[in-house]
DNA sequence: ATTAAAATAGACTAAACAGTATGATTATGT
DNA sequence: ACATAATCATACTGTTTAGTCTATTTTAAT
């Protein structure tokens, strides 16, 4: 409705607040309430912001995609293909350990059955990107010694990217979120 | 309360009404009144075998895992490497199209959170005899043509297995969950 | 047939919640 | 200083829900 940097400011600041919510409760625990509390907002502005709690919700998602989740893959693949591989996997591990990329990532799994640009959102913003972005290091870097002599036309480069991907993903809903690190 | 098979048969015959229930609303939008009515039940009758939602749910999980799951693993692998991965593969695809095993798995991740238990009965009962039958079959086969002449140490055999798995499980993930089937 | 257990329908309570309404208070711009 | 827009606290409405209660009917066993 507005769009003073101040207005703009709010809008954020209710994001902010509606996030932990979100993450903490899922969709339908998160009461608009506590969000409202949560952002250090009265319900009424939160409502001259975002029209209903689903509005709220979309908003946040394409927030939370577009400002947090580009960081991983953001910076330059160089080096000694095997340390490339093992420092990107740790970094993304580490990444998803301290802050909230695992709630959030499940709450995107649990909601978009009914809403399905959330899967979408999930995987134009870091399946894809995560992807293309190994592929074109596997191109660049055709001296690298896989062991299968046949792996280097470009599709097979786009498989073994997948896979390492996958394998990551599955890993951190092995281990983070259905707590197989407790016994596995 | 009760144990006779009559009342068994009550007990399942609740918990096939409310599995649909789970499966499409989720926890919290599934309603006790609604699962009732699905089962064919009173809601007094649902209440004499089930303390509450929470204690009708895990039952639901626990049976589910117990009755569904095991089928996909229970043929024997037999034959050529390449065609007996493919086959697999195949067979676990076509039976997740075809089942709740998509909603099954959404919920549990969904609900992972606060029940520590649900993300073990998912890897105790899915993820690990998967891996476990698959490493064994590779250790009964290996003759089998791995290009990489180093990975027939048991513990490769194994890494391969879950590399496997974790690749159909992301593959379920990106294409039934996220909807990537549809612009991927 | 009688009796006791099991199941039923439906009303009820208390709580939570989305969303709206109201009227007072605070910032902002001119 | 004044007027307007934004924000606030709070109360309210209507709906949904988990779980209980009651009184009636069905089922099963002797």
């Amino acid at each position: 409705m507005q769009k003073t940097s101040k207005s703009l400011k709010k809008a954020e600041q209710i994001l902010k607040g509606a996030l932990p919510q979100f993450l903490e409760n899922g969709y339908a625990r998160a009461s608009m309430d506590r969000i409202a509390s949560s952002a250090g907002v009265s319900k009424q502005t939160l409502y001259s912001y975002f029209s209903d709690k689903d509005g709220l919700f979309h908003a946040l998602i394409e927030h939370i995609a577009n400002e947090k989740f580009q960081l991983v893959w953001s910076q330059p693949l160089e080096g000694e293909a095997e340390e490339v591989l093992k420092g990107l996997a740790q970094r993304i591990l580490s990444q998803v350990n301290k802050t909230d990329h695992v709630a959030f990532f499940r709450l995107i799994v649990a909601e978009s059955k009914e809403r399905e640009d959330l899967g979408e959102v999930f995987l134009k913003n870091i399946a894809e990107p995560a992807i293309k972005i190994l592929t074109e290091y596997f191109q660049e870097h055709q001296e690298l010694n896989f062991k299968d002599p046949e792996a280097h036309r470009e599709a097979d480069l786009f498989e073994i990217a997948r896979i390492f991907v996958g394998s990551l993903i599955d890993f951190i809903l092995t281990q983070e979120i259905f707590g197989g690190k407790k016994f596995m």
